[in-house]
DNA sequence: GTGTATAATGACTATCAGTCAGTCAATGAC
DNA sequence: GTCATTGACTGACTGATAGTCATTATACAC
């Protein structure tokens, strides 16, 4: 008979909608403003039940912050060039896809980037339990994997020559990173007379400048 | 006769033993822990007291903030080299001076550190004054500056050819604070196999590559 | 000594995360 | 049909804590 079954079904939808309601309340209210009372209002039940589905509060946060990085994991693996490795493809188009692909993430959603940002910074490390975190960082690691693909497969395509491919894709996302950090004040924006847009292409130009020099030749002569 | 002088000084003196418990208190427990009245408790005086010479709880966290800022700038002001107008020092020295200075103060002030990081993120903006928030970022351009000065100073005398030095100061500097936050979790020291400053400087030479691409030549050739 | 100004106090309020004893509805046994 | 069982759900309650303000203490001027 089908009850439990059901039963599940319906713990996932009362699960669903709760997250539906705190993405709604976060997302435009801010992380800071909302109370576990308010998106128990905006999701029609009372706070008791948002604890019978999650920890605390800042679980709720944490998942979904999860939700964001699978997002921006899917967008990058379809971005992710498997052409590159029948050399269909330059390594530096292949970057430039993956880093296109982030950018444009951010810029879709700026609501998971605010919150992928928050995160590194701390404030939940101290308050989610163990298992989620590991499990954003493991989103983030593979994040950083597909990058460090990408500059092993043009190591072996002797576009270009990285003596390791993982630090070399640190350096990259870290520099990516950066950027969408630094311009995300407008002031910032105002100083440097920019949009993010260009300053990141500027510093992904440098970046795999950096990572070119030295290497053998151009590698934008492909057809 | 001196009694207002000699008050203005005790408030200076109180506000400053004020500052001093909540940096212990915030350096030592983590900057969510403590409460106002364990600062209160610390600094031996009343709640109220410190309402008296803070309007929030955040804003003491805020001049904290402030304080690592100055002891940064102090740091790379220092480590800037007026040399390298005279050409006694090659613009990548004089840029990795700047770097290195930032490195070693974010290694020695992990706290102060936590806390720069925590700025760029966002619980701050919601909940402090417009006034406080301004001097903050006015704090992390000057940083900018003197890259950015640096970088001219090479424009012109050769040893590169940046097209906007705040630009390019933008990108080095974003490239620098990311990786800091990238190596900031031990889990991606583990996954990449190397250190912070093992990473700082790989991205660092990367950043400088680029940089130096497509300038004349080699400037490490000097004596 | 008395009046005044300034500093300091701490009991109090408001807010909010998290709890738990109790309600309610659906299910299934008989 | 009725009664017992299960499990989802509730919301009044608790504890913690940021921030307030009427009151008290202190220092000074005269």
């Amino acid at each position: 008979m089908g009850t439990a079954e059901r039963r599940a079904r319906e713990k996932r939808r009362r699960r669903r909608e709760i997250m539906d309601a705190a993405r709604q309340e976060f997302f435009e209210r801010g992380f800071h403003r909302p109370t576990v009372d308010d998106v128990a209002a905006r999701a029609q039940v009372s706070k008791g039940t948002i604890y019978l589905y999650f920890e605390s509060k800042e679980e709720i946060l944490a998942h979904l912050l999860l939700e964001g990085l699978d997002r921006l994991l899917r967008d990058m693996q379809a971005a992710y060039n498997p052409e590159q490795q029948t050399g269909l493809t330059s390594t530096e188009a292949a970057l430039r896809a993956l880093a296109n692909a982030y950018l444009h993430f951010c810029q879709s959603n700026p609501s998971y980037f605010r919150l992928i940002m928050a995160f590194d910074r701390g404030r939940f490390e101290e308050s989610i339990s163990r298992q989620l975190h590991q499990k954003v960082l493991d989103r983030s690691l593979q994040g950083l994997g597909l990058l460090a693909k990408t500059l092993e497969h043009g190591n072996q395509q002797g576009d270009l020559c990285v003596e390791d491919p993982w630090r070399a894709a640190g350096s990259v996302w870290a520099a990516l990173n950066g950027v969408l950090v630094l311009m995300a004040h407008p002031l910032r924006q105002r100083i440097l007379r920019t949009d993010l847009s260009t300053m990141f292409h500027d510093t992904l130009d440098l970046v795999l400048n950096g990572l070119a020099d030295g290497g053998p030749s151009d590698p934008s002569a492909q057809s």
